[in-house]
DNA sequence: CTGAACATGTAATTAGTTACATGATTTC
DNA sequence: GAAATCATGTAACTAATTACATGTTCAG
């Protein structure tokens, strides 16, 4: 998957995998996120399969740069796979369900202690979002054509993150005032 | 991961991989799921460490079966992870999202057909979800102490399912509208 | 007679994480 | 003087997926 990352942005302009890195951190990173040393070894090993091409940079001062080009293979490899719909649901791994599930046995007040520290993560996320609706999108808008389509389905993923980021909170009130109603009662404790 | 979740089934009887495979499917799958071969692998491993150990159990007509038993030690490394509280927000990987960033370049046309397919999916999770906490959730009730508290813990599980599901389908629809309304205007077709 | 359910495993591969490794420049 | 930014890589490891492999019984 994370190729067809790579390939998405390379698509826009040429970059190194520091740029691509950075990309990835401030768009992506909330429904897809990478290491760096993923980004590089995925560089390397697309760059051997033709997808991309690679000129190295010196520079005076500042580190040497690696700047990679989508090929014609490249565009068409990315293409390919956009054109072929996703036909099943993806697999969810979401660590603090796994967690609650087998909460039963343990204090009560504890559980509730880590969901609302969880809840506050999710506000900052939240917030994180909000900041790249209105600030990092327009910024990035501006610096492709303006009639450009792209932004409508940017938005569309930070959407996503957004309405998904408040049902998460939503449901942490809600599940620690169900805690709180029917595991605590007072002749438990 | 898998290895917690195995111990917690492990703690309300022993069970075998094939057991622990459909305790899976039916109650984590929506938020953590394995293949079979995983489970396998990863009991054995368990084994090794001292968290279960396993009595093979011959029978006759059907296949044999290896029971696995939680010991003391996996009892406490279980109890141990869940006294640790997750402090970090796990990451999301949306295959359809990272698919909608790329996707200016594609037919429009064609990424509302693969919204409404995947909507089409997430109204079957959904339909699944709802039986879950009706059907499910109450049959495996009735197996454990009645006022065991387990079954709230689950049906918190599913209530976040159900609300992701009712969220995504939302976030569809409105994403079909948007790309509708935007990307479809007449001069460009 | 076909497919599902029961039941367990191994092998090969891919993907992803964590740690190791370096080093200059700029900002506080 | 410390920390952040720029910049790229390798190595070791863990987790997860896909494929290979086998064989009986029971229901439709």
């Amino acid at each position: 998957m994370i190729d067809y990352i790579l390939m998405g942005f390379l698509r826009y302009a040429p970059m190194t995998g520091y740029d691509l890195k950075q990309a990835i951190d401030t768009s992506t990173s909330h429904f897809w996120h990478a290491h760096h040393s993923q980004i590089y070894t995925t560089l390397r090993q697309m760059e051997k399969d033709g997808l991309v091409t690679s000129q190295f940079i010196q520079q005076v001062g500042q580190p040497n740069r690696r700047l990679y080009v989508l090929t014609e293979a490249g565009q068409r490899a990315l293409q390919d796979w956009l054109e072929q719909p996703l036909m099943e649901l993806p697999a969810i791994k979401e660590d603090l369900l796994v967690r609650l599930f087998f909460s039963a046995a343990r204090d009560p007040h504890k559980v509730i202690e880590e969901l609302r520290l969880q809840r506050q993560l999710h506000v900052q996320k939240l917030a994180v979002l909000h900041h790249t609706a209105s600030v990092v999108i327009p910024e990035e808008h501006a610096k492709i054509p303006p009639e450009a389509r792209d932004p409508i389905f940017w938005q569309a993923t930070v959407s996503m993150g957004i309405k998904f980021q408040e049902m998460y909170i939503q449901w942490i009130d809600e599940t620690i005032r169900v805690i709180e109603g029917s595991a605590m009662d007072p002749e438990r404790k």
